[in-house]
DNA sequence: GTCTATAGGTTGATAGAC
DNA sequence: GTCTATCAACCTATAGAC
């Protein structure tokens, strides 16, 4: 009750020692981030930093929990300011947008968090996976939601469809750069991509035609 | 001339060495697998890798180096087996059927080749990205061919398509189980997809006559 | 809360016998 | 070609002074 997070001094420079993990963690991994490079960039000794955290693993799942937590919370605001209207297609796109948005803007704990995901030991690797299933099971709820609305076509595979999609949001801070397209236009692409396909109109009927007629 | 690669004694159990290296490297990463961990998997002692590597770095350039050319060969073997008055479209999803069955089969390589792009030492990194970019122009040729065939909407920036997609592929190792889709039908769900998008005929073109008739 | 000092273990790499 | 033995460097974690 009396202690509001990150107002104590202990939990400001907790939140200190937080950011300078995420920032090591996501340059260099897990095992190759060492307590004293972490220590050194939150101005600290690395035996100071045990005060704060049990282990380097108590650390390292800090870190993690923060980055599903941010990108769970990105995503779940961008569909709430769209209102109650809004059908489940555009609901897909603001997840990605805000999920996107994080990514790439809070890239240190986002970034982190998906680099260390086959670095750390199996005790928090395991606890983390169930966070982040939880997160999976928000979009496949969304993928369901689109499906029964008639929006999806019955040949794609949910699950397969809802992993590539993550796999491109993913995969992305591996590219991205600021001097192009900012985050929301590229979840605009995304979703474009998804719902349209990139084809125009006209070659893609033909396409069909064509196919029909090769059948025939 | 001599030497086939692969018949001398000392060919095949550097071979060995490299496939229990790039088991390692995809389990642990580059910082935590350690030369007695991948000398113990191939049947012999630390030291002994330094006849047939001069370090670990080499070790890891060289799995690496195996990775990105299997999935280039697996990619451009699919484009050629498909004859030559395939169009770009067909391709792509021919490349994407290659390169994803490579990722998910010949996963060891493929797979530790992705994981230690951000974990090995600055030197052979930075030659890596360079071999990996001329894959990355490889796919973009591709994209361009498809959008001078006026086979992709002007509105789609082809290097994000691009790099989203291939970012679908990239993550796939992380979450495929080869009890569902097997990787070809993954490849053809993936370019159904960006061809023609995931929406019914009927419920896209009524979805672009609303947005139409809000905007007039 | 943060420091210094250090224990205890692992690592990449080398040298030299066989 | 492979082994054993070993070095120097580095790591996480702990203990105790302040």
């Amino acid at each position: 009750m009396s202690e509001e997070p990150g107002n104590t001094k202990s939990e400001r420079t907790r939140l200190r020692v937080l950011h300078a993990a995420a920032k090591a963690f996501r340059q260099n991994g897990y095992a190759a981030s060492s307590l004293r490079d972490i220590a050194d960039s939150a101005d600290m000794q690395a035996g100071s930093l045990y005060y704060h955290f049990d282990s380097k693993e108590a650390l390292a799942e800090a870190v993690m929990d923060a980055g599903v937590l941010g990108a769970r919370h990105a995503a779940t605001a961008e569909i709430e300011a769209l209102g109650p209207n809004a059908n489940p297609l555009e609901k897909i796109e603001a997840a990605f947008r805000g999920h996107l948005g994080y990514l790439l803007d809070e890239a240190d704990f986002a970034v982190a968090t998906l680099r260390m995901l086959h670095q750390t030991p199996d005790a928090i690797r395991l606890r983390h996976l169930r966070k982040q299933r939880a997160f999976g099971r928000f979009y496949a709820q969304l993928f369901e939601e689109a499906r029964s609305a008639g929006l999806v076509r019955p040949e794609f595979d949910l699950s397969a469809l809802r992993m590539l999609l993550l796999g491109a949001l993913n995969w992305s801070p591996e590219w991205f750069h600021e001097d192009r397209l900012p985050p929301e236009e590229l979840a605009r692409q995304l979703s474009r991509m998804m719902q349209h396909g990139v084809m125009p109109a006209n070659v893609a009927t033909f396409g069909r035609r064509q196919r029909k007629e090769r059948a025939s």
